[in-house]
Formats: C-alpha cells, structure tokens, sequence
DNA sequence: CCGAGTTATGAATCCCACA
DNA sequence: ATGTGGGATTCATAACTCG
C-alpha cells in the first residue's frame, strides 16, 4: 500500500496455518468475531472508540430552538447495563487475544460507559497505566442549565498485564512539551471544520468523528513507526489516517459499508511524514484563563471584602461562590454585571473597574489574577 | 455549636423512635454502621473521599502496588476488587439510604477505584449527573518516567434516582466564572503550606487532605446554606470545615479516634463567614412569578397597546385581559403561544420576544416585569 | 479584498409548577 | 400519576453574507 518501515516483518516467518494480518485494510464485519480472526498477540496497540450507550431521552434545543443532532444511532442504543457488560466483556477479550505481551490498549469514553469499561477491563487482567482525560476546547454547553458543561472524555491507558514492558515514549513527549513531563490532561479542540468528514448532503458523514490531534499524541505516545495498530471501532477512519502519516501500519474494522468506504478514500489521500518529520513538535501555551471565583477559593480575596471602584464611589462586597453585592442594594452577580449594574453602563469589565485595598493601597482585582497566574504557572494551559 | 439557618429544623418534628441526626458532629465509627443508624432520607448531600488501599481481612492489596506471581496474579486480583466492590456497595447502598430523594453524592477518586465505584453506583440506581476532573496545579511528577504525569483526579456527581430534583446553583457559578458555564474540568492546587494539617512531629498529619478550595466549590455548587452534608470518610475533617465556614450542616464518620479529634479541634477554630457573604444570588428561576396580565392591571401596559418583535417584524395588541392577539390574523393567546405562533416555532419566551415602545425607546417586555418586581419586592416590605 | 454581522453546530443521559 | 403550558436556557469556532 505505502512505504512503512516494518510491515512485512509482522507477516514474515509465520506457519502455515496462521492467518495473515490484513495490514493497512479497513476489514468490514463485526469486531469480535474479526479481531478473532487475527492470530493472536498480533497488534502492539489498540485504539478503541466503543459505542458510549447514552441513554438519551426526548429531543433537546438549545435557547434559540434549533435542534440538537443527537447521537441516536442503532449501534448506541442497549437493553441495560448488563447487555452493554456483556458487549464490553466480549470485545476486550477479543482485543487482549489480539494484544502482543507487551501491547497496550487505549479505551475512549464518557461518564455514561467508561466506569463499566474500566471495571471490566481491571477484571479481565487488563494493567491501567493512567486515565487520561481529553479536554476539549469548545464542548457543547449545557444548554438548560441543570449541569456543569460536560466539557472532556476520558481516556484509559492499559497493558495487557501488570509486568508488560510497554511502549511509552517519555522523552520525545517531554521534549515536544516545553520540557517538561506531559501530564494527564489533554487540550484539544473537537473534530470540526475542513478536517470533520461531510457526506453527499454535506451533513457530517459519522456523528462521532475524533480529532487526528487526539490520535496522533496517542501514537506518537505508545507506539514507535512501523507498529501496529487496531481499530475495532474504525468509523470515519482517523486511526488509520494517522497511523498512515505517522507511519504506523494499521487494522480497521468496521461494521458499515459506508463508514469503511469513506474511511479507505480518506487514508488513500495521506501523505506519510517524512521519517525525520517523526518528532512531536513542540506545543504552544495558551494564556490561563482565571475566574474570579479561583481568586476567592484560593484566598487572594476573602469573602465579606470590600471592594470600590478606582475612585471609591461604589462599593460592593465579595461573596463566597466569586460573585459580588452591591452596597446598598440587593444586586448580586459576576464583577463584570454588578460593575455595569453599578454605573448603569451596560458592559463593563470588573478586573480593572473593581479595586481592593490591601496593606493600605488600592489596586485593581487584576493585579490579583495576575498573582495567582505566575503562582499557577506552568500548569494553567 | 454554631449558628445556622436551619439545623433546628431537621431534628423537629420527629418520631420518638426516629434517632436524632448528630449534626455538626464527628462520629467515631465505622462508616456503614453508623450512615445505618441515621435516620433514612435525612441528609442532602454525601460528600466521600473512599480509601482505595483498604485492608479487608488481609486479602486486599493495594490495587496500584500488589507485586505477586504471575500464576496467581489473575485470581488474586480478582480475590481483591470482589472484596472492594463489596466494601463499595455496602457504603454506597448506605449512603443512598440516608440521602433525601433529592439529595446528591458526590464521591472523588483516582483510576485505581473509580470506575469500580461509578460502575456499582449505576448498578445501584444513582444517576450520574457530570463526572468532574480535578486538575491539580501542581501534581506530583512521575519519578520513573514510565507514564504520564497523573495529574488528576476524578469526581463523580450523582442523583439518588434518575427522577430526582437536585440542587444546582448554576447562576452563581455562572456569575462567579465571569460570566460563563462552570466546566467539568476544575483546576486546584494541592492542599499543601499552611492548610495542610501537621501531627506532633510536623509530618502530614492524613495522607490524602483534600483542599478545602476543591470541597467549597462542590458545597456552592450541590447545596443552599444550612443542608446537611454527610462525610462517611471524614479523615482530617476538611468537609466538616468547609460546611462551618459555609453555613452549611455536616455530619463527620471518622474510624480513627487520632483524625476525628485533630477534626474536631480544626472545626472549633473556623469562624462562619457573614450571611451577607454566602445569601444566594437571585436566580430568575426562583424568582416570583408575575403574569403577563398583572402588568396590564397594574398599567405598565395599557390594552390597546402595540407590541412587536426586536426587529418590529411582527405586531400585536394587548388586550384587558393579558393575552394579546396578533396583527393580520384572529390568534390570540398568551404572550407566548402568540410569539410561537408568529415566528412558526414551537415554544417562545414572549417576555423577550416581545417589546413596547415607551417614551420614544423600544425594549422587551421582561424590562416591565423587572420594574413590577422591584415595586413589589419594596412593598413586601 | 476586508471587516462586520449572521448563521450553523458539536458523543447531551438538559424544566417544573400546577391542575 | 399524567398532561398542560409557562417560560428559562448556550460557548467556541467556522462558514457564510453583505457592504
């Protein structure tokens, strides 16, 4: 198919009877029954993307009355927990058969299924190196209010047993992140734009396209060029497209004809890296974002102070949960609305209009941010 | 012990063979005994920081630490989650008895335990409601360089039932992010300087001292000012302080007289913070309902009068009895159904849809209601 | 061609008081 | 318990329209 550096030597040397691995091939058919057809300790990492089982109820708008597209596909859909058990048990043995010794395996999900799938996988022997969690940039919102925005996915990052020598390449993740050890949470955007797969209709081809980004620091995290990597759950065919650029060889399976086919056309169009473009570039820091309510949780300002503006002709007093109150009136809310409130502007940015007088000067609560910026440093994002 | 809103209330009225709830209290005991011995239904929120390295009659290792023969490594595994999954089950099957049907769980771990815990409280009937990653500011690097920084922990937030109406302060976390959503991602320094509890020899007192920062965002998210918040794994008594400072109700189950005795005397020394700073911010939700035709009784509209939308695409004409009908048609109705109607979608807020024009200005309608509000609000009092 | 304004949309377990 | 209807609710990003 494409240049690789070891693909023929993971098919080389084997017996007769032992099947050929469909290497670089989108297999169409069901996941257990083709990761059993694999010979087994066959693959040096699998990538699965299973089915969340949401358990969605009527339809949901957001304010302005559109409809939100939900995930209500055949496949999401199970009787219980216990037919979504017996799903997550029956594709995890397939996938640890298919696993060489020192294989790992990395499981995507949120809260509706990831609790199951890491139990289980912790009952079948499976090692958890780390959860891992992918923040996303800009989740959907809550849209009714009723929850904090569901705003990441978590990741599981197993070895097939618990003295597996695994794969993990520490120092080029280092190296590519300003130096210092990559952590636990990942930022990434969602899949949208130019790189979200359309079909004809110019709707999105797979309602759960993940974003190359994701998979290639997964990659580039536990495989070296040249493994393989399998994909029980192919869909739109990331895994493969950055298996291919990163020059990994990789097996898709996928149950619908439409998914696999669009998902081959997809990877012929990639471009493998060069071998020397093989190495994580580093990634650029973002300035942290500081509410004031960190400001408050932290104790850089203590409920029931006061706070004026620059030139001391409006108070309010700082409240537990980082809101504020207007003095002599029963206005509460946000620094910036109490401040706009107070002025009867109609916008007004709090950080630099609302002042607080510590050790016997008056200076705006955005010098406070700023303290607690350097204080979180590198971490922030 | 200190003064509240309301912890009268939740003794009063009771059945002489119904116990009192020991409330700003530090039970010394054993978790499931004593949630048992509390009267059902009875507590709003449980706030549980579980151990996950427990010793159950010398047959559970520590799930992250346990080094045994490979023959038996898979049976002996499997030996200790049964025996955690059922020190799980009993406390969690005794924390849902003692919630209100509204009440809320919130339980926090790391990948060891948590997806056992999630996946028994499913099993149980609680309905998830966000899982919530703790980012720590400043984890702890990973020495060996083996896996990525585990720089998180995890929380689960759960209903007792999947019908249930639970407490959520989403305007005032709102407010206090500068004016957006709360996300599923918190980020928290570690407890560490001068929060950090020290024993006699100036070592950490308890090993896993939760931040106070981290407890106060979960009480001003899931609870009002004097709720009862449950600790069945008080440790050093962060929830019990955090609730004292917030002007909320705690009850403390502590098995180790050492850490229930360092808790009480932390507790006795947290002063309550001003009513003034913890009243919760109006929420148009709770606000008191005005209909549209009191507006018009009140003649902040006059029947005749002309409304239209923002764009003055659409008209209509108040009629005496608050509903208003729409211009070139015979549909009259409610603001609402009327503002549906006009723009052909299926539900409508006609508070903002619709606006008056007054003394040469056009604005929503919702401006009038604001103003009945306030003038209401003065008469009450 | 550029900038401002508008529209579209993403793995979502998303209302509640009252009759 | 079930149905009805008032009325509360969104953030980041990309694409598109228009002047």
């Amino acid at each position: 198919m494409y240049s690789q550096t070891a693909p023929l030597a993971a098919n080389s040397g084997r017996p007769a009877d032992v099947p050929a691995l469909p290497l670089n091939q989108v297999v169409l058919g069901d996941s257990v029954r083709e990761m059993a057809a694999l010979p087994p300790g066959s693959v040096d990492l699998v990538f699965a993307d299973p089915p969340y089982n949401l358990q969605l109820g009527g339809e949901l708008k957001r304010p302005d009355e559109s409809r939100v597209d939900a995930v209500d596909d055949a496949w999401d859909q199970f009787e219980s927990f216990q037919a979504y058990d017996a799903f997550t048990r029956a594709w995890l043995l397939a996938a640890r058969r298919a696993l060489k010794p020192n294989g790992t395996l990395f499981v995507i999900g949120s809260y509706h299924n990831i609790f199951r799938v890491g139990a289980l996988m912790q009952d079948l022997g499976f090692w958890i190196l780390n959860d891992i969690i992918w923040r996303k940039a800009n989740p959907m919102p809550n849209f009714r209010g009723r929850r904090f925005t569901n705003a990441h996915e978590t990741l599981i990052w197993a070895a097939r047993s618990a003295d597996a020598k695994y794969t993990f390449n520490y120092e080029a993740l280092k190296a590519g992140n300003d130096d210092v050890q990559m952590r636990s949470d990942w930022l990434f955007p969602l899949c949208t734009g130019q790189e979200r797969l359309k079909d004809a209709g110019g709707r999105k081809l797979h309602p759960t396209q993940k974003p190359e980004a994701l998979i290639a620091r997964i990659l580039l995290s536990a495989t070296k060029p040249g493994d393989v990597v399998l994909d029980p759950f192919f869909g739109s065919g990331t895994t493969g497209a950055v298996a291919k650029r990163l020059r990994r060889s990789f097996i898709g399976i996928e149950r619908e004809e439409a998914y696999a086919e669009a998902a081959r056309t997809r990877i012929d169009a990639i471009e493998p890296l060069s071998e020397e473009a093989l190495v994580a570039p580093p990634s650029a820091r973002e300035a942290p974002r500081v509410a004031f309510s960190a400001l408050v949780e932290r104790g850089l300002v203590t409920p029931g102070a006061e706070l004026t503006d620059a030139k001391g002709r409006f108070r309010a007093v700082v409240r537990a949960d980082g809101t504020i109150s207007l003095s002599g009136g029963q206005n509460v809310g946000s620094i910036h609305r109490v401040g706009a409130l107070a002025q009867g502007a109609e916008a007004c940015n709090g950080w630099t209009f609302w002042h607080v007088e510590q050790e016997g000067r008056r200076h705006p609560i955005d010098v406070l941010r700023a303290r607690l910026r350097a204080e979180m440093g590198i971490a922030a994002e």
